[in-house]
DNA sequence: CGCCAGGCTTCTA
DNA sequence: TAGAAGCATGGC
């Protein structure tokens, strides 16, 4: 990989499969956008960022200090993705997946966004996951250039569920605020769950009202880069009944949730 | 219109 | 303790 730094943006050469458009919108996260001239936008921690990928190369309008405490590891540029799909081939479905959607890194989200995000998602469709977001962060975060920011924990922590009516996020509203309350209060510890194995953060996440298995494996490989985690949706059951009957490919332990991640796009994209 | 959505809680047997 | 019903809303 190749980094320039210019003034006021960063060039990435040689920067292997990633695909950045692929990876800001295959169902792990609900806020990139992509505009008429294929430019992407999105706010991460409170920061703005504007990117184009071309052929050869990826541009990042962002200065060379928010590139490297930020951007750099929102991306996942410094894993080595093409190893990993490359083990991940040993499995033929998984082959075909990786093969045929190359480029998706998993992105490391904040751990409160990817939470609360997730919680949206369920029972609901990405079209609209998006939407509640949107007004969401319309509605309760920060406006800053580009759009707004995502509200932190403590913001909600200090609204009831009727505040959130705007939002029409249905029965999800008393669960987006049990989940405020609890992290904003330490009652969930995200620092222990970040330095703590990947059980202590399945049962901690399930204190909240409204977290399951599904959210709280979604949360620990969005939000904590936890890449062993496994979150079985709607999808991922018939990929599990159509083509894994008797369990999941060895080849994918350790990183079961980026392969999944795969999975999930190329049976939802091409079946 | 009816079925479904990156599920979970609550009720019931 | 397993399985079904109910849940808010709207995409398709």
């Amino acid at each position: 990989m190749e980094i320039i730094k210019n003034d006021g943006f960063i060039t990435l050469k040689d920067f292997g499969s990633f695909d950045l458009g692929l990876s800001a919108d295959c169902g792990q996260a609900f806020r990139w956008k992509k505009d008429e001239n294929e430019v992407w936008h999105g706010i991460v921690g409170g920061k703005y960022l504007k990117a184009k990928q071309t052929n050869d190369e990826i541009l990042l309008f962002t200065s060379s200090e928010d590139f490297d405490t930020l951007w750099k590891d929102y991306f996942d540029i410094e894993t080595d993705y093409t190893a990993i799909c490359q083990n991940l081939s040993a499995d033929e479905n998984l082959g075909k997946a990786v093969t045929r959607c190359p480029g998706i890194h998993i992105l490391k989200q904040e751990p409160w966004e990817a939470l609360c995000s997730f919680i949206i998602s369920q029972n609901n469709n990405i079209p609209r996951i998006k939407g509640i977001i949107e007004r969401l962060c319309e509605n309760f975060g920060n406006e800053i250039e580009g759009g707004f920011t995502f509200p932190d924990a403590a913001t909600l922590a200090k609204l009831e569920p009727e505040d959130l009516a705007p939002l029409r996020a249905g029965f999800r509203a008393k669960y987006i605020i049990d989940a405020a309350r609890k992290v904003s209060n330490g009652e969930v510890d995200f620092d222990k769950i970040k330095n703590s194995p990947i059980e202590f953060g399945r049962e901690e996440l399930q204190k909240i009202c409204g977290v399951g298995a599904k959210v709280a494996e979604c949360t620990l490989l969005y939000g904590f880069y936890k890449v062993d985690a496994f979150p079985i949706d709607v999808w991922v059951k018939r990929i599990m009944a159509e083509m894994y009957p008797n369990g999941f490919p060895e080849c994918a332990n350790g990183v079961k949730g980026i392969a999944q991640q795969y999975l999930f796009h190329w049976r939802r994209t091409y079946f």
